[in-house]
DNA sequence: GCCTGTTTGACAACGATTGTCAAAACCGGG
DNA sequence: CCCGGTTTTGACAATCGTTGTCAAACAGGC
């Protein structure tokens, strides 16, 4: 993900207007790497800004979805994770007590569908998985 | 996943009780590779029995994951699947459109988190999915 | 500053799943 | 074979995450 005025610009350039909420969203989420649900980055926001709704928070991240300034994960921990880290290719770790989101700064370039396992697939990609406790949950 | 009648066996060996449904059940899961939703599930059952309830399928299926009989397994493609080969280790390739979900039988031995990638963390699985399009979809 | 069209945010709706609870079914004992 | 006590069933409502609705408020260009 770009900065806060880099995204501003990025709006502009769309024809999408500048709000004050959008901008408060664009801070909240530059630099995290938690991995953050809707809920998560609405609370967050709401420190600064009380009265922001949580539709508008999801609406502002499906644009940055759209834009490919981050990415919505569906991990199995219930609700979507969004994550601002979009320029290395990488994988994640969970824990399967408190949902804790990690990035795993690899590449598994021998990760193909072996031939005839699917057949008539096109495979695009392949995401792994890690599944674990982290620290505080063992 | 065990025959019917394994199962049978298996569910009053832990004391619970035998039912029409909970058999029709059985059958419905025996041998499908299409890794079907609840509501799928259900679906097939209703052919066979037209007043099941789905709070039925969701408890059958629950109890078959508790006794690993079965796997339940989050896809992303907006419901739980569900997967009677726990025998086999083995992925998952997902139709990015349709949500056809098929098992890849291959183990990745060389899946393991970089040293340090992962600070605190326990890692105790990895699961690879493929997405693509499907034979249908493309 | 004003006008137009977009965004906001309170509210209801949605799909998947789970809770509630009376009525019905299972199974062991007689 | 039947009965009683649990367990299960299934209609219904509730829950959670997310999206739709729509009038009121706002951003940006004139």
């Amino acid at each position: 993900m770009q900065s806060p005025d880099a995204l501003t610009d990025l709006f502009r350039a769309h024809g999408w207007k500048i709000t004050a909420q959008r901008q408060c969203i664009f801070r909240a989420l530059e630099g995290d790497e938690t991995h953050p649900s809707a809920e998560r980055v609405f609370e967050r926001v709401r420190t600064e800004m009380p009265n922001v709704s949580l539709k508008t928070v999801y609406q502002t991240l499906h644009d940055l979805a759209e834009l490919g300034e981050i990415s919505a994960l569906d991990l199995g921990t219930g609700s979507a994770r969004f994550d601002p880290n979009v320029e290395s290719n990488h994988h994640h770790v969970v824990c399967r007590s408190c949902g804790k989101v990690r990035d795993v700064d690899a590449d598994f370039p021998e990760l193909t569908v072996p031939p005839g396992t699917a057949p008539g697939f096109n495979v695009l990609s392949a995401e792994v998985v890690f599944r674990g406790l982290c620290d505080e949950c063992q």
